[in-house]
DNA sequence: ATCGTGGGCGCG
DNA sequence: AAAGCGCGCCCACGAT
């Protein structure tokens, strides 16, 4: 944060310009100009340069992609459709925003237009009024949680939507032809005239050998799962976990196939073709897109990369990759939320499970990790359940806060996250149900139905605590992984690596506990350097002085295997 | 032909 | 080795 005082400028889009009004930290006009379409990101970029500026927008997607285009950075934005769903559904405040239909982010992908789309100043936003109403009401709305919880939900939110879209612009650094002889040495080579890859081939002959049908379509599940009864495999599905339990010798070349089967279809050559240009990947980021606040992603599955293609994400020439995760990021959340020093304690370093296990709960590694998830998850029945009580006893703090939770969303009622994100009231359907059954003439059905519903909806609001919290401590860390990369000068000696980032570091991945940054070889420490303070400023804001370790395991590298 | 749904599986 | 949270995507299949 600089002393210099923050100029708030509200960006209105209409057909052919940009209206951009100034106003004070009360909400007060104090100047209004139109912009033609040409002068936007210039003008923008000036005001950038006087000084600390915070845009008000109706959402990052509106101006972010052209004034990239354009070569011109933003440092602080206010998302107006983002911060609406946080301030109207918080139980922070007792006057949280009214909701409104024109300020909620519409579901259909607004990346891009469809076809037939009129997309005109009435449909693509607001009039200058609306705007500013909206922004002082959110403002009243954040000025009522007296703590700042609010005001740093909504700049870390905000700063999500604007790196979002920066990391779209940047794209993962992606070397095609790891890809293709990753998928080759997996997968077998692929035919010239099209069709199933050799290994494929192989194994879907095996397959059908043994189950004794030539021309078994493996890929239809209710088939296939004939196929094996004929067989004598008497499985109820044909998932890998119940299919690895029967003996047959079938099975090993299935669940071999399957495997490949899932590689070949999800992150294949069909992808590759679609999803890399130019030596990068670049997925649409949802930012909010879960209730809890993390991220959801549109678009190539950026979200779910599978672990056997990242050593395909390679640094250009001159650069390297700065990859960072936080180790068991839940529990310690839940831990510092509770204020849980016994958990606090076994958090303390790298491990925590290891430090569970030291505290006599439970006496293996693998039975800590199960305990742990089974408390946030609410697991109830297996090895699972029946090691959660043993935490009851160590950690009353850490476990009261998730049953609590658990029991309001039992309730009906709702939940909220450390800076104040609260869950969605449950449908008006799961509400007759309950009332249903509390009914004198319910019938045993009823109340069953409704019981398991509402403990379904428990475990929701349950995790939902701890993984919205967790959300805030890695959209904080990213803001401030953000804010430092953009300290440091241009590097001298890298090779540019793109228009926008030409000579500089950036964030390229997101990944909710893990982030991966492209960065000039020359300045690999020093954005190692802001990937750590980053992580010591977001416990810092979001738990004070409570002592919870949050340590990273961070790499310099060239690629992003492990 | 096109749409919605469920199984299955990748990620945290 | 499973079942307990949150996702997105692919495929087959049945309904339209």
């Amino acid at each position: 944060m600089t002393g210099q005082a923050e100029r708030r400028i509200a960006l209105i889009a209409a057909v052919d310009a940009t209206l951009a009004v100034e106003f004070d930290g009360d909400g007060a006009e104090l100047s209004r100009r139109w912009l033609p379409a040409g002068e936007l990101s210039g003008w923008v970029a000036a005001r950038e340069a006087e000084g600390p500026v915070r845009w008000v927008i109706r959402t990052a997607h509106d101006f972010l992609p052209q004034l990239l285009r354009d070569g011109v950075r933003v440092n602080r934005i206010h998302d107006l459709l983002l911060c609406h769903a946080v301030l109207r559904d918080t139980a922070a405040v007792p006057h949280p925003l009214p909701a409104s239909p024109s300020w909620v982010r519409r579901e259909p992908s607004d990346d891009a237009p469809a076809l037939f789309d009129v997309v005109d100043a009435e449909d693509s936003g607001a009039s200058a009024e609306d705007v500013l109403d909206q922004y002082r009401a959110q403002l009243r709305v954040i000025e009522e949680a007296e703590d700042g919880r609010l005001r740093l939900l909504c700049a870390a939110e905000s700063a999500g939507a604007l790196i979002a879209e920066e990391m779209h612009v940047a794209g993962v650094p992606w070397h095609a032809q790891t890809h293709d002889e990753i998928l080759t040495a997996t997968l077998g080579a692929r035919p010239p005239g099209g069709g199933p890859p050799r290994r494929m081939v192989e194994l879907a002959e095996e397959i059908r050998e043994h189950l004794g049908d030539r021309s078994l379509n493996l890929d239809s599940q209710p088939k296939l799962l004939r196929a094996l009864h004929r067989a004598g495999v008497l499985a109820e599905s044909t998932s890998k976990w119940e299919l690895a339990e029967y003996d047959h010798p079938a099975i090993a070349p299935l669940l071999e196939y399957k495997k490949l089967s899932r590689l070949l279809s999800a992150n294949g050559w069909a992808w590759l073709a679609e999803w890399v240009h130019g030596g990068r990947f670049r997925p649409t980021y949802v930012v909010g897109g879960v209730v809890t606040g993390r991220w959801a992603s549109s678009g190539g599955g950026a979200l779910q990369l599978p672990r056997a293609l990242r050593a395909a994400v390679r640094a250009d020439a001159g650069w390297k990759l700065i990859v960072a995760d936080v180790a068991q990021l839940e529990p310690r959340m839940l831990a510092a939320m509770a204020g849980d020093e016994a958990m606090a304690h076994a958090a303390r370093g790298r491990d925590l499970y290891a430090g569970v296990v030291e505290s006599g709960a439970v006496s293996t590694r693998e039975e800590a990790k199960y305990a742990v998830l089974g408390a946030m998850y609410g697991a109830t029945t297996g090895d699972s359940g029946r090691l959660v009580p043993r935490l009851r006893k160590v950690y009353p703090r850490a476990m009261a806060l998730v049953d609590d939770a658990a029991r309001a969303g039992e309730d009906g009622g709702v939940v909220s996250t450390r800076l104040g994100r609260s869950s969605p009231k449950p449908s008006a359907h799961w509400q007759q149900l309950q009332s249903r059954a509390t009914d004198a003439d319910a019938g045993e059905a009823d109340v069953a139905v409704a019981r398991r519903r509402a403990r379904d909806w428990g475990r929701f609001t349950r995790n939902f605590v701890v993984q919205g919290t967790a959300a805030e401590w890695s959209l904080i860390w990213l803001a401030e992984i953000r804010h430092r990369l953009q300290q440091l000068p241009d590097a001298a000696t890298a090779a540019p690596a793109s228009a926008l980032f030409a000579h500089r570091a950036h964030l390229a991945f997101f990944l909710h506990d893990e982030v991966i940054l492209h960065v000039p070889e020359e300045q690999a420490e020093a954005a190692a350097a802001a990937v750590r303070e980053a992580a010591a400023v977001a416990t810092r804001r979001l738990f004070g002085g409570f002592p919870i370790d949050v340590p990273l395991d961070l790499r310099i590298a060239e690629s992003a295997e492990k």
